[in-house]
DNA sequence: AAATCGGGGAA
DNA sequence: TTCCCAGATTT
């Protein structure tokens, strides 16, 4: 205990006078969000992983439909995946939506349909992480338990000077002790909301509105004039560009061809067009690589445009072209041929969307 | 520890 | 353009 690091970050900070005035702005400034109607652990848990890497903004009307969806969470696990997926469609990381339901799943057969108020057995489910678990924990069930994510790492780290690179995994856990010895046990829910609260509105990373801050004379880095400076985040290394051919193919009643992903690895079992690396196969050969795949004979016709898609770890180059089936029976399983009004019936990636919506 | 996994909005 | 968002999982 005297080794530890934590002691002399805390040292001279006052708790409880903390704990006061961060849970009393929050209670006055909270923002009026669709998850803060009741204290339903479902709803909860849901905004929760929507909100991963994600913000309010974007959030809200994909909350307000899922839940008007999928109103509990038994009727959550008795839906089909494509559903699911379909209702998270544009909203990205896909396989949120799929441990999502693998997890609820697992909450009606193990525990009765109750979300668990056990850490360990929480920690267990798909998708919920040291974050989301603290977060229900705290949230739904007031237990003191810390719900660190991006946020509350740059709040401690300016209130407490803190300058460890938060981009590490290991950080985290200091950071979560920092939590663990300010947390406020009579309102935990409270004390984690406002510290999120407060990221999102007044401690924001760029341009932070200290004179605003509720906060401010418990902040070591304003009284030293370094709130700028933190939190030290090393910058990621830029995306990988690849090249695709994709293709349109239309029969002669109008029908279109689409496929769905493998079931793993990036937009698992969303649908897409047909599409190959282009270095893989040039335009010319593109024929005979779709007669291998699908079995079917197809005229590559002209090229409908070119779109440039960023992820976060890697940029598509999209280069589609229109083509005709000209005959032959479709081979691959994963595939089908969708009359043009049903496509909207099937789950796609935006930069699918965008050919999509090219299409109409 | 580093890479993978989406998409959008702010500056 | 660059950053980064109520992160988790895999390698």
């Amino acid at each position: 205990m005297k080794n530890n690091p934590l002691n002399d970050y805390l040292k001279n900070f006052k708790i409880e006078a903390f704990q006061h005035d961060l849970i009393d702005w929050f209670q006055k400034e909270q923002r009026d969000l669709p998850w803060r109607q009741d204290k339903d652990p479902y709803k909860i848990w849901v905004s929760e992983i929507m909100l991963q890497q994600t913000k309010v903004d974007t959030v809200i009307p994909y909350f307000n439909q899922f839940i008007e969806k999928f109103p509990t969470l038994v009727d959550l696990a008795d839906a089909n995946e494509q559903e699911v997926l379909k209702a998270w469609e544009g909203l990205g990381y896909y396989s949120r939506a799929r441990n999502l339901q693998n997890a609820v799943r697992e909450v009606v057969t193990s525990y009765d349909s109750k979300i668990p108020q056990e850490s360990k057995q929480l920690a267990l489910l798909k998708g919920v992480g040291p974050y989301t678990k603290g977060a229900i924990l705290s949230i739904a069930y007031d237990i003191p338990e810390p719900a660190v994510d991006g946020n509350v790492m740059r709040v401690f780290s300016r209130l407490l000077m803190i300058d460890h690179d938060i981009s590490k995994q290991s950080v985290r856990r200091l950071f979560e002790q920092c939590v663990s010895e300010t947390i406020s046990q009579d309102n935990p829910s409270a004390f984690n909301q406002g510290l999120m609260e407060l990221g999102a509105l007044i401690c924001t990373p760029k341009k932070p509105s200290c004179m605003l801050c509720p906060v401010q004379e418990h902040c070591k880095a304003y009284h030293n004039g370094v709130q700028e400076q933190l939190p030290v985040k090393t910058k990621k290394k830029k995306q990988k560009e690849i090249p695709y051919l994709v293709f349109v193919i239309q029969d002669d009643q109008g029908n279109i061809l689409i496929e769905q992903r493998p079931e793993e690895g990036l937009l698992a079992n969303m649908w897409q067009f047909p599409m190959i690396p282009l270095f893989e196969v040039d335009l010319e050969h593109s024929v005979n690589w779709i007669e291998q795949k699908y079995g079917i004979k197809v005229s590559v016709e002209n090229n409908l445009e070119q779109i440039k898609h960023v992820f976060s770890h890697l940029i598509w180059q999209l280069g589609v072209y229109k083509a005709g089936l000209v005959s032959g029976n479709l081979s691959e399983k994963n595939a089908v041929l969708v009359p043009k009004n049903e496509l909207a019936n099937y789950p796609f990636p935006v930069s699918h969307q965008k050919i999509l919506k090219h299409l109409i």
